[in-house]
DNA sequence: GGAATGAGTTGGAATGATTCCAATTTGCAA
DNA sequence: TTGCAAATTGGAATCATTCCAACTCATTCC
């Protein structure tokens, strides 16, 4: 069961949703403390089983909606690999996914300033890029599990 | 219309498949010369499409088969931007990609080894990676376009 | 107060890429 | 020539995601 927002994380979302005009729901607090509670990058559909325990008339397209409108105002990021689901990640900082093929688990990589300084001169005369993506892929011995409320 | 393999590129074609016990076929054949051609990062309907030109009866399920063992046996390699189509690209040099999101083109991006190395080097002890995966997405002033015969 | 407005939510249908499958076809090898 | 195993084929099935029309609910306006 999923606990409250705290004062603070209620202020972020409440916030963010603001600067593009939007308000906060019921459903998006829960949704927004769903990711907040457990940063193990879940899928809509984790999202949604984990979000229906607190709120049962949930429905998948507001899961949807929800995360899509927390993309939209940065609240969270997408993290794709291949061609699986998406996943939901409300770590901002800068950083890359390593994707455990053995587990399927997801893990946040802090990415140096340097390294996206680095990365970003090799792109030729003309290409502006406003987002850099860094996945690898392989296997880890699986470390103590990150799951932290925020 | 697609022209005809040269014989280096089918040389590679075949020996490619054999080490991994697979055969050449009219199929591979051209589906391979079709991603040779015009190297835009083609989708699999794109593939479809263009391999279709020279082999009207080529049946879509065939191209995925193929695209999926030439990836098996590294002739080739998958790109994927978001959850967009599958992407075929066959350079195999270390590059990342440039994802033009005015036009939808991918280009890639040469990568120095350097680079490479550095971000190996940020995973923690532990995590052990085959792949590393960049890419860019941003605007670019369209330079001239690339699509070369091999 | 009560109707109108509009954002947000909902369930189900529609879409689209990909995978699956059972039936053929093909190229060899016995 | 017979038989096999690998490839190919078309169509059905799957699955994540998007779309849509109906509904809810809070707010604004008379």
């Amino acid at each position: 069961m999923i606990q409250k927002l705290t004062e603070h994380d209620r202020e972020n979302l409440q916030e963010s949703l603001a600067t593009s005009g939007q308000k906060v729901t019921p459903q998006r607090e829960i949704v927004f403390a769903v990711l907040l509670a457990k940063r193990d990058h879940p899928t809509v559909e984790d999202v949604f089983q984990r979000a229906r325990e607190s709120m049962p008339g949930l429905s998948l397209a507001t899961v949807y909606n929800c995360l899509e409108t927390f993309v939209g105002c940065g609240l969270v990021r997408q993290v794709n690999h291949e061609r699986e689901s998406t996943r939901y990640c409300p770590n901002l900082a800068p950083h890359a996914h390593f994707r455990d093929e053995a587990t399927g688990h997801v893990h946040d990589i802090e990415l140096p300033p340097e390294i996206i300084q680095s990365l970003r001169s090799i792109l030729p005369a003309g290409f502006n890029s406003e987002t850099i993506e860094i996945s690898f892929r392989g296997r880890s011995q699986e470390t103590a599990p990150r799951s932290t409320s925020n």
